[in-house]
DNA sequence: GTACATGCAAATGCTTTGCCCGCGA
DNA sequence: TCGCGGGCAAAGCATTTGCATGTAC
């Protein structure tokens, strides 16, 4: 059984095989899929499975707090299961999407939103760009 | 005759009064409008116009980098016409958005992109929370 | 005069929802 | 059994677009 699942079954959620097989999909998915990818993704292991029920239980999860939902300047929502506080970097050619994790800008972030006088709920930080071939980044 | 409709004639745009009575709408909005409400604010100062102008016409201007399109986590699209580097703040009761600069901030996005190999080419900085009443920032 | 701009309405594309049947607990 | 969950198709909504007309230059 997931973590995911076991979190849904706690949460008093009957547990269908269409549920098992998205909540699968995301904790496997290492990208952000789309709607559709999770879509056709789960449609493999279940393939009763109608787009409807995707767009419900993606809602389900995100009011759950148990998935995220972007949207990275597309057309189309993306989500992710990993919950821990992380950043994004939008390869603008490719649409390539890699996360990023870092301490200082954690601390920058809280210490303005302090300034400003506000409580932090949530953030986002995206950064657009091109993957950089002559440089040692992702040597 | 406003900054943006001296650029948008330098590029070679036809200046319409439906175009004119948009990018003054722009010009002065202080706020972060919508397509809708452009387009209200734009009707005001010419009746004749269509959604339909003021979507094309939000489009051509992001397209030139005259405007800032934005999605703030809502249904509909954003629009500034701020072209400082700068981030926002939303306050997710009252959906106000507050901007604010931190050269902190910056320097830190440049050099985790740098590190990354990574180009940089557009950033997006948005803090979601409360306005803290208790707190001494917005005095 | 000519190419570009606009209004209108239809079309699109993503997402949501009503309805009724099916199934998990 | 009973009520939640799901499939299907229709509806919703923001946005885009085809087409014929209008207009800036």
């Amino acid at each position: 059984m997931t973590e995911l699942e076991q979190k849904c079954i706690d949460a008093g959620l009957k547990m269908t095989g269409q549920r098992r097989a998205i909540l699968e999909v995301l904790e496997r998915a290492d990208d952000h899929p789309s709607v559709e990818t999770v879509y056709l993704r789960s449609k493999e292991m279940d393939s009763s499975i109608s787009i409807a029920t995707v767009y419900r239980t993606l809602n389900l999860l995100g009011q759950m707090n148990l998935v995220k939902k972007h949207d990275f300047n597309e057309n189309h929502a993306r989500f992710e299961a990993n919950l821990e506080q992380h950043y994004h970097f939008i390869d603008v050619n490719t649409g390539e999407v890699v996360e990023f994790k870092d301490e200082e800008l954690d601390a920058r972030l809280r210490q303005i939103a302090n300034d400003l006088g506000f409580d932090l709920v949530d953030r986002r930080v995206e950064l657009y760009g091109h993957k950089n071939p002559d440089n040692e980044g992702d040597s």
